[in-house]
Order: C-alpha cells, then structure tokens, then sequence
RNA sequence: GGUCGGGUAGCUCAGCUGGAUAGAGCAACAGCCUUCUAAGCUGUGGGUCAAGGGUUCGAAUCCCUUCCUGAUCACCA
C-alpha cells in the first residue's frame, strides 16, 4: 500500500474524465508538498499541458476540483502556478496508520522458497593483517544490503572469501618461525589475528635490513631483492605449502586458526555475519581447471612461456593474464574457481560483490571472463563498488602506522560513549552490565551510521573525533529520539493512556465514502480472475448504483450487462491496473485482500 | 595517455529517473532547563551547485567542452 499510487491511479482517472486522454503514471509527477504550502503532496501540471490543452492554473483548477469532488482520497486542494496541491483526508491517514499497526513487519516482504536467490560477498579479509577501517565500511554495506534485499522478498546468502594463501601468508609464517618463540594467543593474551599481524609487520622489517644490508655492501636495489634469504625461504614455503608438505600445511592450519578466531571475535562485535564462508586455498585449483577449459575452448590463449591470457581487446579492454608462466594462479583465477564452486552450491539468481572501488576494473574483466566461459549469471553480477575512508589527515597508509585498526576503533567508540553518558549522568543507578550494554549501543550505532550514512561509490572522510560528537545527524540522536518516544509511550500508559486498538476518525465519512468502502467490501467474494482481466460479479441490486458511481470515478471499470442475466446480476471487467487499485483501496480501508487477486 | 568515479555553505554530506525560494548536521551567533530524557529545542547569518556552452516552458539534475581531484590500466592481492 502506497498512497502515492493511490494518488497517481486517481489522477489518471480524472484525466481520462476530463480529458480523454491516457496517461501512465511516469507522466503523473508527484513530489512531497513543500513545507510553506498547506496539502501533503503536489501534482506538477506542466507535463500534461499538451493534453489539457489549458493553462497551468486551469489544468490544476480542474484536476483540483474534480479530485476533490470525486475522489475519497482527497480532502481538498489548492493551487499555486502549476503546481497541484493535494491534501489527503485524514481517514486514509488514519487507516494508513491502523494498517501499520497490524502489520508487525510493515513494509516487509515476505521471502518466498522460490525467490530469486542472491548471493553477497562481503569482508574479504587477509588472514595476515587484523581488519581496519577499510573492513568495516565494506563490511556495514554487504551487512546492510543483505538486510534490504531479504527486506524485498530476496532470499540471500551471505558470504564470505578469505584470503587465505600465497606468498604473503608464507610471510608471517615465517617471522614467527624465526622469532616467534612459540609465542600463541593464549600465551601472550594477544587476539590472534593482531598476533599474526604482527609477525607480518616483523618479516617486512626484517626484509628491508637485510636489503639495506645488502645494498650497504654494494649490490643494487634488484640484486639485493634477489638475493635475500629471507624472501628466499618465503618462496621455498609457498613451494612447500602447495606441494602439501605436513609440517608446512600444519603450522599453516594452526596460525590460520587463530586469525579465524580473531575474526569472528570482531565480526561478532560489529553485529556482522556469514551463512557460508569460501577459502582461496580452496577454491584457486577449481580456477585453474576452468581457465584450462578455456585455453581447450579456444577462449584463451597460451604463449610461448607457457603463460595464459585472455585476449579482451575487442570488449575495449587489454589483454588479462590468467595463469602465470610457471603455472601458478592470478587473482582473477582464483576469483573465476571462486564463482563456479558457488554456483555448483547454490541456484544463484545475482551475485553480489562488495569491493572497493579500485577494482573496478577487475570486476568488469571478471564479468567478461566468466561470460566467456559460459557462466550464465556472468554477465549480471554486480559489482557493489565503495569509495576509500580516508581521515582528515589524508589517506590510510599502513607504512606510516596511520591504518585504524577495526577492534580499536569499536572499543574507543564504546569507551567514549560510556564517558558521555557518565558525565551528562545518564547511567546513574544503572548497573555495570547495563551501562556496558548501553555503551556498545550508542558507541556502535554512532560509528554504524556515521559510516552507512555516506553515499557508498564516494570517498568518505571519516574523522574519530566528530563521529564521538553526538550531536546532530548521528546514530546516537536518532537513538536518543527513540527513548524519548518510548518514555512518553511508557508515562502515558502509567498514567492509563493507551493507544485504542482501533484509530477512529472524529470526521463522519461521507455519503459516498461509504459507499465505496461497502462497494470494496463485497469484493472479496466476488472477484474472479480470467487471464489479464478481472471480472466481478455483483449481486443485488443495492450495489448497482454504487458500481455505476464507482465506474464514474474509474474510467475503464466498464459495467457489462450479460445477455442472459437480470439487472441483479451484472459484470464489471477490470483491467490490471484497477484491480491493483482496488486491491490498494480495499488495504486502505482495512479490507483483506482474497489470495487470488 | 586510455577507462571509470567524484567536484553542492567555512567543514562533513543530502538532493541528481529535470519542477516552486538548492536542504541537513557541524562550526559561529542569539534565545530556551520547577512541567513529556537539554545527548535536546527555537531562531540568525552563510551558496556563481567547479567553469563555459547546449536541450527545455523550466537544469544542481540531461548532453558537449574545459579545469580540478580520486581509482585503475602488474606474471601483486
């Protein structure tokens, strides 16, 4: 139920009355009346001039008046200019209202077992560094967009890719090998995805004094990169890693535990989660098998070197590597093995990815490639592309130490939040576990809307110290406002003010609002569909007048008298789109809708 | 250089399927706590919607050109 529709049904109505002429309802521009002029929503007249054929004053006088005449739904109208402004009648309010009250999940659709099925990819961490900032918008979006879309009727998998091997990971591996001293989580009480990354912060200095070493004693920055033992034995551990050595995969598996465990501390904290979750280390292999089909295919081409690439010229793009010469995988292969295990998994209507927008570009290769490959649902994923959080003193950059760090941030949110609460005295008499609650609440929701409020595809500044300042367009005011409405709901009750169970209006219907509503009321036993049409049968005769006065209104409610019936039993056929109407007028006025309308 | 974004108040951002005098919040200033939660409310000032051209009855919004800015164009992920 949309009042809007409503609205632009009865305007289409009066138009074809008036004018003869059919409209469609993107002809009709309705916008919200602005707030200096007395009615709730405004016609704009000037798009249907050349129907009228009139004046903008005169378009909207007529319009205007025969709505206020005719129509139930409008209690009166004036104009200004060519502008149409319409004040709806309280009672459409009122069961506008009443409406919503019965529907515990207004505005809700429900998910059907057939709904198309999306799937949403969002987090994608690497298990080498701890989440930050970056992670967090990425995360609040696929989140949010996961909600919206089961809020629309869509069934929905989140879903999650962990980046989980390569020669990075071998990395921090590595420096906890040589100078980790069996340190765990557990031992040094650190959350283990912080612990790994630390150790992938260790190698990198590491590596650089021994380049600066190197270098020292004479050899170029190149030879020096070469040279390094310690990228040397980073390579021998991938090497290792992928020949499936015990020792190698064992020590790969606990350290990845850790991290796992790390992570779900935080996506726990964020209010985030997963119904399936996707490992690289699994699923480059099945990336490999698909690109190696594709080089069989002819879709792909090998080189000389034995590398292979797809050649995507022709789409304006250039030509894409897809397995190195050594025949290990890219990227974008592990990404094409990623998509074919998921839709062996699931009956995926739309993929959804949600990725920074530095890889635009690789989301649009990888739509053509799997295009190519024959993945029908290639050619529709969607990239859902965000822009950078920068801070006020200019982009993150984890060399300078300037990344914010995910655990960090939350905890700094709650930690202020609980100090403001303290000093404005909100959480006095309220036990320790309460105000912690509440803290998490407020610190969280601020940080949550602070990040969702900006538009996704822009680069948004995000500066600690205003998203602390609760004032104004925050999280926590909204919050705020919403005690305060439940406190005057909460007073009221004590004092035995209840909200009625039916909204009544003080204003009497008139004459022929009843009728219509009686008219609506009969048709839940009356309706019967026949292909594109409607057709309503009405018995007795006491409704034939209101039909006739109804088909008044409703131009194209065409009233057929059947050969071999009496005045009392007559048919009404309704195009598609009255019956939509009538379906929205009946929900209006509170009357179940029948299935098979 | 190619491709794709962004440019709206001092700051952070809405508005962008074309409609009335371009809106919020922050910051600034002036008021409001014996009565519903002052984490609030009311008011004031603040704009060449990057620039120029075009389409239209009407352009922040659509088209073209230019300028500024970001991302990307790796046998990295």
């Amino acid at each position: 139920m949309n009042i809007e529709n409503i609205l632009q049904t009865a305007i289409i109505g009066a138009i074809k009355q008036l004018y003869g002429a059919d409209v469609t309802t993107s002809q009709i521009t309705l916008q919200k009346t602005k707030k200096e002029f007395k009615g709730h929503y405004t016609l704009v007249t000037f798009p249907l001039l050349k129907i009228s054929k009139k004046n903008p004053e005169q378009t909207a006088q007529e319009i205007g008046s025969y709505l206020a005449e005719k129509s139930p739904v409008i209690a009166e109208y004036n104009v200004i200019k060519g502008f149409l402004n319409l004040t709806i009648a309280s009672e459409v309010w009122l069961n506008l209202l009443q409406n919503i009250n019965t529907q515990p999940y207004f505005g809700f659709t429900p998910v059907a077992d057939d709904a198309p099925l999306f799937m949403v990819e969002y987090s994608s961490p690497n298990t080498n560094k701890p989440l930050h900032l970056g992670h967090i918008r990425n995360n609040l979006l696929g989140h949010s967009l996961c909600k919206v879309l089961a809020a629309n009727g869509k069934r929905v998998v989140k879903t999650n890719i962990v980046n989980d091997r390569g020669i990075h990971i071998c990395k921090s591996m590595l420096a906890w090998q040589k100078w980790g001293n069996d340190e765990t989580p557990q031992s040094s009480g650190k959350k283990g995805d912080h612990l790994i990354g630390e150790y992938y912060v260790l190698f990198d200095k590491k590596y650089k004094e021994e380049l600066a070493k190197l270098q020292a004693s004479g050899l170029s920055k190149e030879q020096a990169e070469e040279q390094s033992a310690l990228m040397q034995e980073a390579r021998e551990m991938l090497r290792q890693w992928e020949a499936n050595d015990a020792q190698t995969v064992n020590l790969w598996k606990m350290m990845n535990g850790w991290v796992y465990a790390g992570f779900d501390e935080t996506y726990d904290k964020l209010g985030v989660s997963f119904d399936k979750i996707y490992y690289e280390s699994q699923t480059y292999l099945a990336g490999k098998d698909e690109v190696l089909r594709g080089v069989d295919e002819g879709i792909f081409v090998r080189r000389e070197d034995g590398s292979v690439w797809a050649d995507l010229t022709q789409e304006g793009l250039d030509e894409k590597i897809l397995l190195r010469s050594d025949g290990t995988s890219v990227y974008m292969t592990q990404d094409i093995g990623t998509a074919k295990l998921r839709f062996d998994d699931y009956p995926i209507h739309t993929m959804i990815y949600v990725v920074g927008n530095e890889q635009n570009y690789h989301f649009q290769v990888l739509s053509i490639l799997l295009d190519k490959l024959g993945f029908e649902f290639g050619k529709g994923l969607v990239h859902f592309s965000y822009g950078m959080v920068e801070l006020p003193e200019g982009k993150m950059k984890s060399r300078e130490g300037t990344v914010v760090d995910a655990d960090d941030l939350m905890a700094e949110m709650i930690d202020t939040a609980r100090e403001t609460s303290q000093e404005l005295g909100k959480l006095d008499g309220i036990s320790a576990e309460e105000a912690d609650e509440i803290a998490t609440m407020i610190g969280l929701g601020a940080l949550k809307y602070f990040i969702l409020k900006v538009d996704p595809k822009k680069n948004m500044t995000f500066n600690p110290k205003e998203s602390i300042d609760f004032n104004g367009n925050t999280g926590p005011f909204i919050q705020y406002t919403h005690a305060r409405i439940k406190s005057v709901l909460r007073k009221a009750e004590e004092q035995g003010i209840s909200v009625p169970e039916t909204l009544e209006s003080d204003i009497a219907l008139s004459e022929k609002e009843e009728s219509l509503v009686q008219l609506l009321a009969e048709f839940p036993d009356i309706v019967k569909q026949a292909g594109d049409e409607y057709n309503v049968s009405l018995i007795g005769n006491y409704i034939y007048d209101l039909a006739k006065e109804f088909n008044q209104f409703y131009h194209d409610f065409s009233i057929l008298k059947e050969e071999n019936t009496s005045l009392r039993d007559f048919r009404l056929v309704l195009s598609k789109n009255v019956a939509s109407t009538i379906q929205k007028g009946m929900k209006l006025f509170g009357i179940e809708v029948p299935e098979r309308m």
